[in-house]
RNA sequence: GCCCUCGUAGUUCAAUGGAUAGAACGGCCCCCUCCUAAGGGGCAGAUGCAGGUUCGACUCCUGCCGAGGGCACCA
């Protein structure tokens, strides 16, 4: 890593002077690309206690490093308020460029978590509901994350918690029952079958909400889905499980997720129930009302929550407890990660405090992640009015929109399908993984929908830009094996002009930016690299003329191919396909 | 009322305590006899308010104003 090598080179020289070392050496990417590639504050960090001026400290710093100076470095000099700034020689940055060429998809991967065992939870959609954009969101950060977490070396498993019971189900249920024996779908195609369900839980839900009565019923029918006394509430459970669960499956498939573990809160319910009821007397839990609550502490800003209701039923605070334990037992992990919508922020907080008490081994491994909502202009959607956007129907209205932009390149009406496909998948996933997770993001159906600029559309075209020169340099190989002549430009080299070298001092930064988005499970910082590194590769091929006659083109190809695989692998961490054509 | 999160160009977002606060969309002006114009080049435009800490604050602390979420039997 050449970043360490720096550090380890300013650490040798502060220490060479005999300066007091710091608790960190701090090094950072100058915000342009011309002031350098590394800058290290350390003159101005030092430079009161030392006495001196941070330009005079600088000063010594520098004719120090300057000493032991290694080829990766070309110059190091003072920028600034006392900036030490250092510039990457043309061989390293060359260099680099091969390293990418020969590891292909292997260049970005580290081994800091090499056999860690992580669970990821995350999508979560619930059976006998519909797969709305809400889930879309979680699966597109959830997948983003799992693929980060597994470049950096652990053995990552995907888990997905569905809600097979609850009273979601029942209101579903309240509709259905009322319906004749032959009224289900079961010849239809199984999209219309989930949307039958999924309407069936908006009427439910409205039929629960409009009297006391059928609130009654609906409890009722909880009651029995949980106990299995009733054989038509069985069958019509039965019967809407599998759709939901066979339909979601299809939808995995097209956002390219692939989950190792199914766990469902009718699992987690009564061993939850089991683990409350066990400390309840070790007085971990108190009987409140009928119910058992956990009593947070109010100095930490905890809640009470109820985790077994008065009805005698677990909530989703004792699911969620019991989850915890059979995930472990299915995988024992070092790690477990939630993702959720930040709306269980301080919930979960109390779970974890539960947990703490609980399963102390297992609250020390576990990270929740909140993430904000999918919101639309017109405010929080939902699902329980039944005005509620389906992934389905976003997915399709997005993939109308770019079909007709797809050029005829020779390409068959199916390519043009899955690459519109991919493209659309590419154009939702990026819009939700491109700023922080955490907030709400702002999705405008009608106006928002962009597939320029800062868009996943862009990084694709960018891609499918790069492998189609490289498909027409017939006979032309990348190679790196040129002279480049020593006379001129500020690199030592005359060929380059600037945007050249941004690309270049772009391109070796992918494995640092992995490294921390993985760290800090920020899709968010790869997005905005892979904006920057495909903006800067397009300026260049607006400049320059990669394939032409001059000798300097195998290197210029070398560099558009290490770009397209750079780009490449950064869109698979994004979970998002890098079609060849488009 | 209490707790959490957040206030950055007209809009949607970036910015491990660093340099002239970056992009994108929208607006205005240019660029296809040339490898994919879903592209490129240029112009205008921003840190809610008031203090404090620091060599240095969008970032940390305090107060105020504003927004979103949560505050026991939904998940």
């Amino acid at each position: 890593m050449i970043a360490e090598e720096l550090k380890d080179l300013i650490k040798r020289a502060l220490e060479a002077l005999g300066l007091e070392m710091p608790n960190e050496i701090h090094l950072e990417h100058p915000d342009e690309l011309v002031r350098g590639d590394y800058a290290t504050n350390m003159a101005m960090v030092l430079a009161k206690r030392v006495g001196k001026s941070p330009h005079e400290l600088a000063e010594i710093i520098i004719a120090k490093l300057e000493e032991s100076k290694p080829e990766t470095v070309e110059k190091v000099e003072i920028a600034g308020p006392g900036f030490i700034n250092f510039h990457l020689s043309l061989k390293f940055l060359t260099n680099e460029v091969e390293r990418v060429l020969k590891m292909g998809d292997d260049y970005g991967r580290n081994q800091s978590r090499q056999g860690q065992k992580i669970i990821i939870e995350f999508t979560d959609p619930n059976p006998f509901k519909e797969f709305h954009i809400g889930h879309l969101m979680s699966n597109a950060i959830g997948e983003s994350i799992s693929r980060l977490i597994a470049a950096t070396g652990a053995e990552l498993k995907r888990a997905c918690y569905q809600g097979d019971v609850g009273m979601h189900v029942a209101k579903t249920l309240l509709s259905l029952m009322e319906l004749p024996d032959d009224a289900l779908p079961v010849q239809a195609p199984l999209q219309e079958k989930a949307a039958f369900l999924g309407d069936a839980y908006a009427k439910g839900s409205n039929l629960y909400e409009s009297g006391e009565g059928e609130k009654q019923k609906a409890g009722d029918l909880n009651k029995k889905i949980y106990d299995r006394t009733d054989p038509k509430v069985n069958k019509l459970y039965d019967w809407g499980r599998e759709v939901s669960l066979e339909y979601f499956e299809t939808i995995y498939g097209k956002l390219g997720t692939k989950f190792d573990h199914y766990f469902f809160e009718s699992e987690a319910g009564p061993y939850g129930k089991g683990v409350v009821e066990e400390w309840l007397e070790k007085g971990v839990f108190e009987k409140s009302d009928g119910a058992v609550v956990y009593k947070g502490d109010e100095e930490e800003g905890l809640h009470t929550r109820v985790f077994i209701n008065s009805q005698d039923l677990p909530t989703y605070e004792a699911k969620e407890l019991g989850l915890a334990k059979i995930k472990y037992d299915k995988y024992p992990y070092e790690h477990s990660l939630v993702i959720t919508g930040n709306e269980i922020n301080d919930y979960f907080r109390v779970l974890l405090a539960v947990m703490g008490e609980v399963f102390p081994n297992l609250a020390a491994k576990t990270t929740h992640l909140g993430h904000g909502m999918l919101r639309l202009p017109s405010g929080k959607m939902s699902s329980r009015t039944g005005d509620v956007i389906t992934a389905e129907s976003l997915l399709t209205e997005v993939r109308s929109k770019i079909a007709p932009k797809i050029v005829d390149r020779g390409l068959t009406e199916e390519e043009k399908g899955i690459i519109a496909e991919q493209v659309a998948v590419g154009a939702i996933k990026y819009s939700i993984l491109h700023q922080a997770v955490g907030g709400d993001i702002i999705f405008d159906l009608e106006n928002s929908v962009s597939f320029e600029g800062d868009s996943g559309p862009y990084i694709q075209y960018t891609y499918a830009r790069a492998r189609s020169v490289l498909s027409k340099a017939k006979g032309l190989d990348p190679n790196l094996d040129i002279e480049y002549p020593s006379n001129a430009g500020p690199l030592g080299y005359s060929m380059s002009k600037s945007s050249e070298c941004h690309v270049e001092r772009l391109l070796y930064r992918f494995h640092e930016i992995v490294a921390q988005a993985a760290t800090d499970y920020a899709p968010h910082q790869l997005c905005t690299y892979l904006h920057q590194l495909a903006s800067a590769f397009n300026t260049y091929y607006g400049e320059t003329k990669i394939i032409d006659e001059d000798s300097d083109s195998s290197y210029r190809l070398a560099l558009t191919a290490a770009t397209a695989q750079v780009l490449k692998s950064g869109l698979h961490l994004l979970g998002i396909a890098a079609p060849e054509k488009m």
